[in-house]
DNA sequence: AAAAACGCCAACCGCAAGCAA
DNA sequence: GTTGCTTGCGGTTGGCGTTTT
């Protein structure tokens, strides 16, 4: 059965031939596709335009990456698909020269993978249940990390409740620590509104996810609501927005209403867990944690969640950027 | 060494949205 | 409003190379 392009021809089918490559190149750099459906025709090729088109856009384009994922691309990818789930096409848009049939196949051949030897569900990026018992330490330090998890989250992203004191308080020094640390996001967002990434990684993120007004009593993005919503008509009064920051303001905002949603209860559990890796590092270092009774599952576990935590941030790195905008606005 | 199992990834398929007639 | 076409997207398949038995 053939497509609407291509139901009346012959078209070839399977992998593309050099020299089929070479023809599908040499007429699209010499006069570009405004009809994918006629470039087999106008390229002698007996492929279906919709063939040309995936082959073009996947393999032959001139700024696709080749070559392995980076770490950082892979977290990018993590991060997103935690907000957007499935939608290919927007993850990749976050990984310039990478494409979503890419995206997609790295995701099920990798990092699904991966998150489900790590005990999460890889559509919710959620703790499955019964995937991980219950970590337990023993030594010195067991009641500090043994008792259940606490019913109530010690964090949330806007929440105008909790004092930075008191997030600090409630093991959350490491976390604020990594907030700083974080490479900048490679979200396109932040080159297509000039925004450099000095001024973007200037900006103290922790403060931002905290709802501080110490370093943005200029922003328009107001943390300290008591919302647990971005408020999108301040953003949207901005005078200063620069091409594609209302869309993406608009999203990430939608984002991050629906992270907070779902995050607030494994915030308590990475807290916690949290602590038992910082605990454990802090003392003795893992070996020497493994042989006074800290179990494995326990420190994984920790490590693990910790490295949710950071991915959990994505949404107020873009937010600082959001920030760092008004603030290059005040200070204009 | 050979067969089977596995993993990766390019390519295909079907569907939906957008658009023009 | 309907139809037909194109484009774009996500799910899935199948070929091929690699690893394991």
């Amino acid at each position: 059965m053939g497509h609407h392009c291509c139901s009346k021809q012959k078209v070839k089918r399977g992998l593309w031939s050099p020299e089929e490559d070479e023809k599908l190149i040499k007429h699209i750099t010499t006069h570009g596709h405004n009809c994918w459906s006629s470039v087999p025709k106008l390229a002698g090729l007996q492929r279906c335009g919709k063939s040309c088109r995936l082959r073009w856009i996947n393999y032959l384009r001139p700024d696709l990456k080749r070559g392995s994922f980076s770490a950082q691309e892979e977290r990018i990818i993590i991060d997103v698909h935690r907000i957007l789930g499935n939608r290919w096409a927007q993850i990749a848009k976050h990984l310039p020269g990478r494409t979503d049939n890419e995206v997609k196949n790295f995701w099920n051949s990798c990092i699904k993978k991966k998150l489900i030897a790590q005990g999460l569900d890889p559509k919710t990026h959620n703790l499955m249940p019964t995937s991980r018992p219950p970590a337990t330490v023993a030594g010195p330090n067991a009641s500090q990390f043994n008792h259940p998890q606490p019913p109530t989250t010690p964090f949330t992203i806007s929440s105008p409740s909790k004092s930075y004191d008191a997030m600090k308080s409630t093991s959350m020094e490491v976390d604020l620590s990594m907030v700083n640390s974080l490479p900048p996001s490679s979200l396109p967002f932040h080159e297509a509104n000039n925004i450099s990434m000095s001024s973007y990684q200037y900006m103290d993120c922790s403060s931002v996810m905290m709802g501080f007004k110490d370093h943005n009593s200029h922003s328009s993005i107001d943390f300290t609501n008591s919302s647990s919503t971005i408020d999108h008509a301040n953003i949207s009064s901005s005078s200063f927005q620069p091409p594609g920051f209302m869309d993406e303001a608009s999203m990430w905002a939608d984002a991050v209403d629906t992270l907070e949603a779902q995050k607030q209860n494994e915030a308590a559990v990475i807290a916690q867990q949290g602590n038992v890796q910082e605990q454990a590092q802090h003392l003795v270092g893992y070996n020497e944690a493994n042989e006074k009774g800290l179990e494995m599952d326990a420190y994984n576990s920790a490590a693990f969640d910790l490295e949710f935590m950071e991915s959990a941030l994505m949404p107020c790195r873009v937010f600082c950027s959001g920030s760092a905008m008004e603030q290059l606005q005040w200070d204009c």
